[in-house]
DNA sequence: GGCCCTCTTTAGGGCCTT
């Protein structure tokens, strides 16, 4: 295989990639001082959801805000005509753009994208992929998948591009122990206006559709996504009676960082997202343990674990996995 | 919980995820 066909079967030419601008502004916002989350409550009091007691006539969107600079945060009030299921769907999430090199959206404008989640394919025009490769990271109650749950969703289409990254709170419905890991309080999560992991599912169902190339799969990856990860996403899909879709398949990173090599030969003293981080030189995407910057910081790890290991993007193919079925999911 | 490593395999400790 010659240089130049390698490379246009890996992950190498994606840092140029990152560079394109949204275009669907419903929430502008500029940075704030406080680490939490900013929560936006728009009155939808003439929606038509129905049979979502818990969205009931209101819905929110959530933005994080990490710089250390003081801004004002706006927002737009909804229109308060009739509103589709579907728009108020759209409306919890926030899916958002990579506007320059290197550059997370965190420390951008935001935008917030409520009109649907749109087929983008001008990016992928440019690289011939054998699928689509969505990095995500979850944050979690606890270790244990059986008696946690997830409390916060991110995932980043490694092509980027226009609305390229999604993300959103979860409410696990039970309390949150753990905040000294990620930050993330009870009370943020368990309330009426986030959504539960039942409402969420669609929503994710119909972002991942909208990435997805046609007639290719879907390769989702995330580091220990084979002990951690995929199992605590099967248990909450099984919790909905639903199967993760069968073009669905799986990476872990962290048994192919297990296979990197120092230059001296030995193996690496750590394997952990933030050894890797570390190893490579990849600056902080925001804080640690939150899941859109773990994402984003995988992004670079994986294009610098393919390169180190020679692996083109039909190899990582041959790597992934589906999810286990879990017979002993609790309620 | 499962994988990896070793002072191992008739085992146990550390890592990795939050």
């Amino acid at each position: 295989m010659s240089l130049s066909v390698f490379f246009s079967r890996n992950l190498h030419q994606l840092l140029n990639n990152l560079g394109s601008n949204s275009t669907i502004k419903f929430l502008k916002l500029q940075y704030c001082t406080c680490k939490q989350v900013h929560v936006w409550r728009f009155n939808l009091q003439n929606s038509v959801l129905a049979n979502e007691a818990r969205l009931g006539l209101q819905s929110l969107v959530f933005v994080r805000a990490w710089s250390n600079k003081t801004t004002k945060l706006k927002s737009r009030k909804l229109s308060t005509n009739r509103a589709t299921p579907c728009k108020i769907e759209k409306r919890i999430v926030r899916a958002s753009t990579i506007n320059s090199k290197n550059q997370p959206a965190f420390f951008q404008p935001k935008t917030v994208n409520c009109h649907g989640f749109q087929q983008s394919t001008s990016v992928r025009k440019a690289i011939d992929w054998p699928a689509t490769i969505l990095v995500f990271d979850i944050e979690t109650t606890g270790f244990s998948r059986r008696k946690e749950r997830i409390i916060e969703f991110a995932l980043r289409d490694l092509i980027g591009g226009k609305d390229s990254t999604f993300e959103t709170l979860v409410n696990p419905e039970i309390p949150v122990s753990n905040t000294h890991a990620h930050g993330i309080r009870s009370y943020m999560v368990n309330r009426t206006d986030v959504p539960t992991f039942r409402e969420l599912v669609p929503i994710l169902l119909q972002y991942v559709r909208s990435r997805r190339m046609p007639g290719k799969p879907v390769l989702l990856v995330a580091h220990n996504a084979e002990q951690f990860d995929v199992p605590f996403i099967t248990n909450e899909f099984q919790r909905c009676s639903m199967d993760i879709p069968e073009d669905w398949g799986f990476l872990d990173t962290l048994p192919l960082a297990r296979r990197l090599v120092m230059p001296d030969g030995s193996k690496l003293p750590s394997v952990s997202l933030e050894s890797l981080r570390e190893h490579y030189g990849i600056p902080l995407a925001g804080p640690a343990h939150r899941a859109m910057p773990d994402a984003t910081v995988l992004c670079n790890v994986l294009q610098r674990i393919t390169f180190d290991l020679k692996l083109t993007v039909s190899q990582l193919l041959d790597l992934a996995f589906r999810p286990k079925r879990n017979f002993d999911v609790p309620p």
